[in-house]
DNA sequence: ATATAATCTACTATTCCGATGGGGTAATAG
DNA sequence: CTATTACCCCATCGGAATAGTAGATTATAT
């Protein structure tokens, strides 16, 4: 299941995207549209930042702008900040890839074999939706 | 994530489909091969029984077996069982929908967008993919 | 200067997961 | 009959993760 905060971020770049001109908006005003907790949002929002997605302004008139064109936001990449790996197992995993400390070996793992099939295929829808393909 | 309790799950009917004969093996025994905490590995074979995977027989040599032919096992069936829904979110699952309470607009939803077109493909792949398919 | 709004740290409450253990009942092989 | 093994219900428990909260600080527009 998709944690709130990932459902949240993309929420929240969709609005960002969908705004008119790229002017800053307040904290507040995207959680008041979304209906998000407000200190939760911020949070999230702040990750983003830091993550490159988002430019902030500070002060009066201040908030949160896209700093890409959604075109060229791809939701692989949104995911992986939010969520954290897209496999369902860490041994199905390339980004976040880790052992599982049951197993004897991987090559005969039938459930990693069924989840990176899985993998796969999800990596490829993520990759090819950008922001723009989601938002319109 | 997939939750051990699904892996747990797969492990147990790969190993068993993996048998030369279809005689049934005590939980002790699979717990053992797998790694398996016992009691816990108990209580799924359990729900596997009561979902119509496996057949239990009590006494000595007793133990579980499969009922059906590894080929005539369905992943996205047995996903269901252990897991639960498919969908990343209630919104954009068949079996398990939910509507989302903060969602005034679901036609528009960017998320629940991505989301159904991730669903719908993680289920084709679990759809066409039998026991025998990664068991072998 | 003042109000506004992001920033940052730290904290809390709740929930779920994986696991453990107890205890007893029912069926079956030998 | 006896040992074995599945069945079934329950209670607990630590740890991790989620979701949300509080409060103080910093930057900026007017």
């Amino acid at each position: 299941m998709l944690s709130k905060k990932t459902k949240y971020g993309i929420k929240a770049l969709t609005f960002l995207a969908r705004q008119e001109d790229q002017t800053p908006v307040a904290i507040a005003d995207i959680a008041k549209s979304e209906t998000i907790s407000l200190k939760f949002l911020e949070s999230i929002l702040l990750l983003l930042r830091h993550s490159g997605f988002l430019g902030a302004k500070k002060g009066k008139g201040g908030g949160y702008y896209l700093i890409k064109e959604p075109k060229d936001i791809n939701m692989a990449h949104v995911y992986r900040i939010l969520e954290g790996p897209i496999a369902l197992l860490p041994c199905a995993s390339h980004n976040f890839y880790e052992p599982c400390a049951d197993c004897s070996d991987e090559t005969t793992c039938a459930v990693r074999k069924l989840m990176t099939e899985v993998r796969d295929n999800t990596l490829l829808i993520l990759e090819n939706n950008t922001l723009a393909d989601i938002a319109f």
